[in-house]
DNA sequence: GTCTATAGGAGGATAGAC
DNA sequence: GTCTATCCTCCTATAGAC
């Protein structure tokens, strides 16, 4: 279990019981393997060490107990863009370059926390069966992403740095490699297999895409 | 039901009982929707109009009902991709810009049958879960297209048609941004949603990438 | 090939004592 | 906040008649 990591429960209070905090990530790591479904209040409860009928003084149902997992990674998919406010101020300072590397390197800070991988897991898994997570798949990650991509490739066109192609373009070629490679990433991971290929296809991607469209 | 669709059973004998047929498209529907262990084998012979127990006299468990689709779906992916042996032939007949529009036109023929968009979100749901369904995912889809893609660029290159980048590069960046795009395609195909917006994607970043390979 | 009947367990959830 | 005890439904699967 993480230490440092708070939750919030869904009044926006802070998680501190200890047995609750357990719960959330026992069924985070059970549902990421597999599907909500797939698992029992049982198998939480036995892997906690508690009784099934005290899970329910937690949380009011097993579906709750999903939507506390959901909400807290909404506010953790939140932190991985720069706020849209600071990005002019962002590309006065950095190359085209050092500003994708560093969306890169926020990305894998996030996606290398093991409860972020599993919770993208859990998404890819219920997106057809639960609307909360496709609505963060749709939402948070890929629309979100895209625009803001849309508005940096804008601004850096406007600064002469990349060629002027349409932003949106630009952006959905940027974007939509490393949305297929970070979900083989993420499988690669989850079987603790070597991802060096993988990420080295992601940094190859970033060279070809800016030699083709900077204007330097 | 498809009419003219045949399945095979793990013998690889014809299936043409009707209810087989009827309990192996119902399945896929409902796992495609709700993720296999959230289908349960009486809402299956529910719909199918039959008793749980007359379900055994055609597959002998639950999950052997998945491995008849999994085994199906493997012979439907194959087909999408031209044999190797054809390759040469083909880029030979064909500008490049003509193979890859082919290949678009024989993925969508293959998505647009509903039945392979469903086992296609089955696979996508089960890949954590099931070894079966992750190789489908990794072998038949990932690593065999991107291997094809490497030769047909290989041949591309030596034939003068595409600049001399490592054809495997060629491949990933041709292929991940469509990954990325499918999985898109697929699930606004689930929701009814028009996909004409992440059609014109996939054809915008062919010739995007076209632009910048190809030497004429 | 389909049915009735049934086994035997696992599922989510609650009541009430401490 | 955790426990014991319990509810009732749903689960996969089998036996055996027709």
């Amino acid at each position: 279990m993480s230490e440092y990591r708070t939750y919030l429960d869904l009044n926006g209070n802070p998680i501190v019981n200890t047995n609750k905090i357990k719960i959330l990530e026992t069924a985070i790591d059970l549902f990421s393997r597999k599907g909500y479904s797939g698992v029992s209040i049982r198998e939480i409860t036995r892997e906690v060490g508690i009784k099934e009928s005290s899970l329910y003084n937690h949380f009011a149902s097993k579906e709750e107990l999903l939507g506390v997992i959901f909400l807290n990674f909404r506010r953790a998919i939140g932190e991985i863009l720069l706020p849209p406010e600071m990005l002019r101020g962002a590309l006065k300072q950095m190359i085209a370059e050092q500003f994708l590397q560093q969306g890169v390197i926020n990305f894998k800070a996030h996606i290398d926390d093991p409860i972020n991988a599993r919770i993208w897991r859990i998404v890819t898994i219920e997106q057809y069966r639960d609307p909360l997570a496709r609505s963060i798949l749709v939402e948070d990650i890929i629309q979100r992403t895209l625009s803001f991509l849309e508005s940096a490739f804008a601004l850096m066109i406007e600064q002469g740095a990349v060629k002027p192609h349409p932003p949106k373009l630009l952006a959905a070629e940027y974007q939509y490699p490393l949305f297929g490679m970070i979900t083989e990433y993420n499988l690669q991971k989850y079987l603790d297999q070597d991802t060096s290929a993988i990420e080295q296809s992601m940094a190859d991607h970033i060279e070809f895409f800016l030699s083709h469209v900077r204007t330097a």
